[in-house]
DNA sequence: CCGGAACGGAATGGAACGTTCCGCTACCCT
DNA sequence: AGGGTAGCGGAACGTTCCATTCCGTTCCGG
């Protein structure tokens, strides 16, 4: 990048469309993932080839995405992790996965393109820090017991549905009812009674049925 | 019907029929909301022909579907209405409306078609059931107050989410979680901090954005 | 033994969508 | 100054999918 600030004309419009572009995939994908391709580049205020002259398809594009996405699950996850108390690292990091819509970005997204070995490691990596921090809390007597680590995705997937209205209504939403998901996921709540049922195992999440 | 019990030949296939497809019909839609008939069809056991003889298009199937769905939810709600204990009273109607994954058939289903005064009517004397239960329960003190009625819908919304293997996996995982949210709305967990943000407003809830 | 109710499934017509392609603009480099 | 081309908009193409229609067949009821 030679003087890279005054990048003007031609090549700073194409800067700015790259990121352009990904925020309206981003933005479109997370709202429906089945979103055909022109609904992105409408979004993003391009034509279809500045879509095609960087992705080599859909596919391609949705990979991405979802690689990004997995990626601030991990910064999420590392950020929380610096909280000192258990239960707020905790909160933290969900709060932070729900706010930033991780959720579908990744398992909603997988399944629509085929996942690379990059995937699997970063989530691989996303799931031990998620780990960590729910045994932390555990341990620490904040978190209830009977908890597993495979039931955090479900708990995503749950408020991740909620899909109701503007953008800032859903995030308003999400945070209501992560705040009753918190209440029942204390210690504390224990003693209203244990889990029923069995947290699922985590091999079958990786694919979506059709 | 003459001679009820002793319909065989051509009749009696028609009138198994007759509820063959409706539950094929139930079975299918409820996994995948935009399924095409002929899949319907295929879980019937019949050719598309007979879909259509029954009814005029695929709207007619999912509006008598929807309004079955409707009549069922008013159902649970009367049958756990006379559950003597308030907070037993709630918990019956929230795991029959998980179990009949009646949310799935209402909800999820509208927008589908064009309604008609009868499913306002029916959706409307829902809502007065659900009401009463909740108000029961918070009056008894068993149910936090801060929750609102129109926080309800959004709870199946959220259990409604878990489609994660088959379908008895389906059952066990949402009661799992329901007990979750049981746990979360408990008065006493109020203790835990008051809810953030507003209820969703009733209206906005009869349609899916595309 | 005939009329038609009930049905299976192929045929039809149309819509949606991913991808390609064509032509244009305006910037870069010499 | 001006050719070469990066970057792009959007029409065109070919395919897939699906609701609905249609036709031939079967077999009950009278």
């Amino acid at each position: 990048m030679t003087e890279p600030e005054v990048l003007n004309g031609r090549r700073a419009r194409a800067a700015r469309n790259d990121g352009a572009i990904l925020a309206a995939a981003r933005d479109v994908f997370v709202a429906d993932p089945d979103a055909p391709i022109g609904a992105v580049a409408r979004a993003a205020g391009v034509g279809i080839s500045a879509l095609y002259r960087r992705y080599p398809s859909k596919e391609a594009l949705l990979a991405t995405l979802c690689l990004d996405g997995l990626r601030q699950f991990v910064g999420v996850a590392e950020a929380a992790g610096v909280v000192a108390d258990p239960w707020e690292a905790f909160v933290t990091f969900l709060r932070g996965v729900v706010e930033a819509d991780v959720h579908s970005l990744t398992v909603y997204l997988a399944g629509r393109f085929p996942t690379t070995p990059e995937h699997r490691d970063v989530a691989a990596q996303a799931r031990e820090r998620a780990d960590g921090i729910l045994h932390r809390a555990q341990q620490a007597g904040a978190v209830r017991a009977d908890l597993e680590s495979t039931d955090l995705p479900m708990i995503y997937e749950q408020l991740a549905a909620i899909r109701l209205g503007t953008p800032d209504q859903i995030r308003d939403l999400r945070r209501r009812y992560l705040d009753i998901h918190l209440a029942g996921l204390r210690a504390a709540a224990t003693s209203f009674g244990s889990l029923t049922g069995t947290a699922p195992t985590g091999a079958a999440r990786w694919y979506r049925p059709t």
